[in-house]
DNA sequence: ATTGATTCGTTGGTTGAGCCAACGATCTTT
DNA sequence: AAAGATCGTTGGCTCAACCAACGAATCAAT
């Protein structure tokens, strides 16, 4: 373990000490980007949860309701409830697993897809809006560095 | 407004797309720099709230409750709930100010310095940590995108 | 083959951060 | 003097995230 004081000595000096943070600068800009996308997404009479779950879907094929939330990082129960949502407007199917009794294998629909476009260019406009300050290289760098911090790609399943 | 698409394509590519988007990455890491700042501060028996309004009461100096929260971005009613449970461990004083009626003027005490000195070496573990897979130089980077994003140092008073 | 552990979908919760509305009191603006 | 803004305070609300427990099904290990 680092001495506590190693990091925050080499980090660039403010007025106020939160605005040094990297914990601190995460929320803050984590919570600007909630509030775009929640925005976003109720003027399309759609939910964070919905959007994660039809482009988890469509990236993985048909897939478990587990495996589903693994992938959108969705609890179990939350997933019961998010596909329970999509499967009024007929945007995913359910079938039971006949190799495995216990699961249930979700597929996204046409509609799902053309509900998954709609989204994915109100979810784009967004990304827009909040990397409005950045350059593309930057935008490019921001994502590979909130990559490593978020441990994307570092093995799990 | 630019063409939604234009950002995209220009992203890195990923097998699943929810990794080349900011908007999720930074929803990632703020989860996780959220999980280790929890665990960090209530196994000191404190709350992220808490350290806000220390460590923002010190960088200002004394100030009224609306400026503290205008500072440590807590709504009012917030700012007094943590107040209060901040005088009970005499962490803070306020005072009614002499030359405005309505404010309240907050200090931070010797003992509340104390406090805050340990809250901030947790802190400082939990920057350490979270920031492991990258490098010094990486780290200031990401440091400055993200108070590019957040619109830190962006004229708010 | 039977037992024990694990996984799956599901139900029914809890917590906590972030808000919002409204209020009386006080200041500011006109 | 009147109208509007700001202050601290009370009492709420919402939503993402998470947890525990359950019966059913599968898997692992003897």
């Amino acid at each position: 373990m680092v001495s506590p004081t190693v990091l925050l000595d080499s980090l660039p000096m403010s007025a106020y000490r939160l605005d040094a943070l990297p914990t601190w600068l995460l929320s803050r800009s984590s919570g600007r980007a909630h509030r775009l996308l929640s925005d976003a997404f109720d003027a399309a009479g759609a939910r964070g949860y919905h959007y994660r779950a039809l482009a988890a879907l469509e990236d993985l094929g048909p897939a478990s309701q587990a495996m589903l939330g693994r992938r959108a990082a969705l609890d179990r129960s939350d997933v019961v409830a998010t596909l329970a949502e999509l499967e009024v407007d007929a945007l995913v199917e359910r079938t039971l697993d006949p190799d495995d009794g216990r699961r249930k294998i979700v597929s996204i629909t046409s509609a799902g897809r053309r509900r998954l476009r709609q989204l994915d260019d109100r979810v784009a406009s967004v990304q827009e809006e909040l990397l409005a300050p950045l350059s593309t290289d930057e935008r490019a760098e921001l994502i590979r560095l909130l990559g490593a911090v978020a441990g994307i790609g570092a093995g799990e399943d």
